[in-house]
DNA sequence: CGAGGAATATTGCCATGGCTATAGTTGCTC
DNA sequence: GAGCAACTATAGCCATGGCAATATTCCTCG
């Protein structure tokens, strides 16, 4: 077997951004836990909060996190019982339901950014130089633009075929 | 609420290295799919077949992967199951019990691997110029060494504790 | 208008995997 | 050697979340 497959340099760069994810989100984690937030719960939190009107369609909303649409019934479900948002019916539809963040909800999240900044800053921005920091975010955002369709309002252009890199 | 919290650049960067992980990972796990894996076993096979003896103790594989200890008996378990991979008896330490790649388990490893690099570069180094790639890889290794306590045998340095909290 | 198809949220069923308790083993200390 | 703490793998219980089925509601076309 070919032993050597593994110092592929290709292997060695994934491995580099999985790992560097997985260490920050373990860190985010931690510090959500103290604030009795889940790491979608805080997803789903900011994701309404920066919405107009603190809500959107659960549909919507599957659509801006991870989750399923039945994902996204349940952690509304729990959140809704943990008083951090509430449902609120659409007037225009009746089959859509909007997921509203309550007062609770948007102190919590104040609550919970600023120590979720300092992390990030500290494990990960501040880690590096300004420069350095931006050439990772803009060869970041290359990748992004081309394995995640659809991820940035920006980029309509259709997801490209072939390895051609301009 | 101060809405334009979400416009901080911090917020920006993390977002950037969520979602070109995710977008990633996602493109991993179809291929995966199509050699019968899910990304869990297919890190345990290449965890296995780059140790020496192609084996390791479930204690191991689990530091190794993104496991628990019980998670990897059922990894194991399924993997075993179907043939990948079997547990052999350890000689010195009856405790433990080592997790034996298979033929049949290198042999799928070895179908999987080209199209995952393929993959790779299609969707992440080849959308980077070299230098591009070199600084990308340059700033990801010093994120992960600072997040990632004990990731590579190189750093071990300890963690670096600059603080600022409570 | 009415029928059929698309969209929306939810629920049932299931796989995955973490935490904790447990049983077996080892090694250290007295 | 006996006792005890640490280690190892596993099983029980539970939370999370995906997929498919379902019930509503909406929309389009005839």
């Amino acid at each position: 077997m070919n032993q050597n497959v593994f110092d592929d340099p290709r292997i060695t760069a994934v491995g580099l951004l999985v790992e560097a994810h997985a260490g920050l989100s373990a860190r985010f984690a931690a510090q959500f836990e103290e604030h009795g937030l889940s790491p979608v719960e805080f997803e789903v939190l900011t994701r309404l909060a920066r919405s107009p009107g603190n809500q959107l369609r659960m549909t919507d909303l599957a659509a801006q996190t991870s989750l399923s649409t039945s994902g996204v019934t349940r952690v509304v479900d729990r959140m809704e019982r943990d008083g951090l948002l509430c449902r609120r019916a659409c007037p225009s539809d009746r089959r859509s339901s909007y997921a509203v963040v309550t007062t609770a909800g948007l102190q919590r999240l104040d609550q919970t950014l600023p120590g979720h900044l300092r992390i990030i800053e500290q494990w990960f921005t501040g880690q590096l130089e300004p420069e350095e920091l931006r050439a990772v975010l803009d060869g970041l955002r290359r990748v992004r633009d081309a394995v995640h369709p659809g991820a940035t309002a920006g980029s309509t252009e259709p997801v490209p075929e072939e390895d051609a890199r301009s």
